[in-house]
DNA sequence: TGTACATCAGTGAACGCGCGTTCACTGATGTAC
DNA sequence: TGTACATCAGTGAACGCGCGTTCACTGATGTAC
């Protein structure tokens, strides 16, 4: 997908020549690193929104992730290339420098707000057996998550990021082409593995009929300054 | 990626020149299509092997999967480029042909065997919520699972097929760069990974003290047509 | 209000490069008699 | 065993293309007096 991403190809969607890009960046990695930076930016913020959406209306963690998780998959589906750039094949004389990893890092904080909220609520059942230790997050990621999980959730950082690791590699098999011809109803499984994964976790996400089709679609709103 | 495999730079690794490629395959994409093939192949006969060796052994479903899994990943880390060929962003201008398709399924196909092994030795817990109907995987799937499994795994290849896709996924995802600077120990995370998400599906997978250092490091043979 | 000059966004031609593909060719190996 | 010819694997020059990058440029907008 880099050829895609190309100086020349985004200078010719912005209806400009190619030299003029080289107003606004200094090379063709710096563009590739803007370029990055967006879609991780855009990203996380669809995922904040679905979340603050989802708490708004008063949801269980559950239900949170699957509405962050749907809204992460719908926007990938829609911004393919985007989600290759990031998520995909890494970009071969390209190494992603320091700033693009605040970026990354949004999605991966909203998984943990909802897992974190869900062990607070006691929704989540302690783990069969417990992941040995030593414990493995980084120093960082352990600062983020606020220090270590209490008891006997002591492994529950390395559970959410494995259902982050999860979600992102459930929406580019998907995306890459690997169900095709395997599964029938892209977006059913998609909500199924996500379920089954969450289970693993000791999070319980909603199934069955669509929760979305619970609230019927609202009525054209034709003036959104009408009464 | 695409640029590591470029018809040239083929030419170059085997120490021909360019135009001498053209006895063999008759375009990039053909080219492009042998080396998915053997790339799938190569994926599809370690874990084979790696399951085969497992069995061997004598060792349960859980740990199979555990030996499969970490062999998949051993050849990912030393052939990153063909694993990105395969499982990271699409080509461009290229559509997989059907020749593809069935190499494709061989790493799919032990996973499946060892998750239908483990249920027919009573090793997988019913699963606490059943994936509501209907049934996803396609007719070509379900055929090769040899039909609709029993109740109450209804929907035990949904969750197989999670099983498949967050091994490819955990793989990628610390190919790619995106568990640098998130977790110190990479193999103990992706051991850890597996566990939780084999958790969602119903299996256990051993973990801790790694069982690999169980058995000793045999000696050197240096004649193995020695008595 | 008018003039002179600086700033700034963008142009278009040109460069060298690696790519996929073609084409006429070469030289070694195999087969026929 | 020796000669004549076909087959076959590989060569190397050439093509047109899109790429990243440079450079001198143009014309519109803003500022100083």
């Amino acid at each position: 997908s880099a050829s895609e991403l190309s100086l020349r190809a985004v200078a010719r969607e912005l209806g400009m020549a190619s030299s003029a890009v080289y107003r606004y960046v200094a090379s063709r990695d710096e563009l590739l690193t803007a370029l990055i930076i967006d879609s991780y930016d855009r990203i996380g913020s669809v995922a904040e929104r679905a979340d603050a959406a989802a708490l708004a209306a008063g949801h269980d963690p559950g239900r949170r992730l699957l509405e962050v998780a749907r809204a992460v998959r719908r926007w990938a589906v829609r911004h393919r290339h985007e989600w290759a750039l990031v998520y995909g094949s890494p970009v071969v004389g390209y190494a992603a420098p320091p700033d693009t990893v605040e970026p990354a890092t949004r999605l991966a904080r909203v998984i943990a707000a909802i897992s974190q909220d869900a062990v607070a609520a006691g929704l989540v059942a302690a783990p069969a057996q417990s992941l040995p230790e030593p414990r493995l997050p980084t120093a960082g990621v352990l600062a983020i998550a606020g220090g270590p999980p209490p008891a006997p959730y002591e492994d529950f950082i390395e559970r959410s990021l494995t259902l982050w690791m999860a979600l992102v590699g459930a929406i580019s098999f998907d995306l890459f082409g690997h169900l095709e011809n395997v599964v029938t109803d892209h977006d059913a499984f998609f909500d199924a593995a996500l379920a089954v994964v969450a289970a693993g976790v000791g999070l319980s996400v909603p199934l069955g009929p669509d929760p979305a089709a619970e609230r019927p679609v609202p009525p054209a709103r034709r003036n959104r300054r009408g009464s």
